[in-house]
DNA sequence: TTTAGTGCAAATTTTTTGCAAAGTC
DNA sequence: GACTTTGCAAAAAATTTGCACTAAA
């Protein structure tokens, strides 16, 4: 493991060899999306502000949809009515959401093998781990209450 | 396994119990949920102005917000922004959410077991199995395209 | 009768869209 | 220069809230 909230060097030519173009909104968004790990759009807007000035909310949703199209990025529905993006490269991990604190935590993704192949076996579905999201309390939570 | 899309006879006790009163809305709007299985707030909205006309969309989210403190309803969150509301005696289950096709299936929680087992070993993590959302691609999908 | 619940309409919040101006290739 | 992308403002969706009225207990 080597990349930590970057993501494939080469997505700048992923976008043009599609006919897209390279603009500072979208390295931003791509850029926090990367270094904020599970951001809604409205995280990912304000990140982006912080460095360019200006950038709209309507532009971040726009770039957030592209990128992901380009499966740069990926989304996963943790919370309430909340979309998260990551890094569609960080996502080979299964996401803990914790229903007290919320908090999200990841783990490997092989906890999810047992689960992915039974489904495989069983009814030919095939899990896209990435978006695999399991909700319950996480330890600090648990031991706190009930 | 005897309870099909009925909730727990007990619930119009539950409510009385905790000082809230029984209304046709509530009654509807549980049984339209039981009926439909997973359905957002939209869906149980319509359906429950099949039976009674004039029931406000508004009636319906604070209903479903109700039921669900009762635990009496579950929500857990599998397409886009909808939420979907089940009985939360029938929760026991996996939700197999297909990418492509977007239907939705159930798997016995079994198959969540290794999972359950591993997160709780390695971290204390208790996994709420009833919110188990996984997503992935259906075996109709799968062999139609790549 | 007392207090909770409903309907309705208005306010929020979140996301999408149209279009002229600005930017990239 | 041609064609994308952006910003802005307005439009749509999706939820929530205030309040007078209705209804359950």
């Amino acid at each position: 493991m080597g990349t930590e909230g970057e993501a494939d060097p080469r997505w700048q030519d992923q976008l043009r060899a599609r006919g897209y173009r390279l603009t500072a909104q979208r390295q931003l968004v791509l850029e926090a999306v990367g270094q904020l790990g599970h951001a809604t759009p409205e995280e990912i807007a304000t990140a982006v502000r912080r460095t360019a000035s200006g950038v709209n909310i309507s532009t971040v949703y726009r770039n957030l949809e592209l990128l992901e199209a380009l499966e740069l990025l990926q989304h996963t529905h943790l919370g309430h009515g909340a979309p998260t993006y990551s890094l569609a490269s960080e996502h080979e991990h299964v996401h803990l959401v914790c229903r007290d604190c919320g908090r999200v935590d990841e783990a490997p993704q092989d906890v999810a093998a047992p689960i992915v192949q039974a489904l495989a076996e069983t009814r030919g579905f095939q899990v896209d781990v990435g978006h695999l999201a399991v909700f319950g309390r996480c330890s600090t939570c648990a031991t706190g209450s009930a």
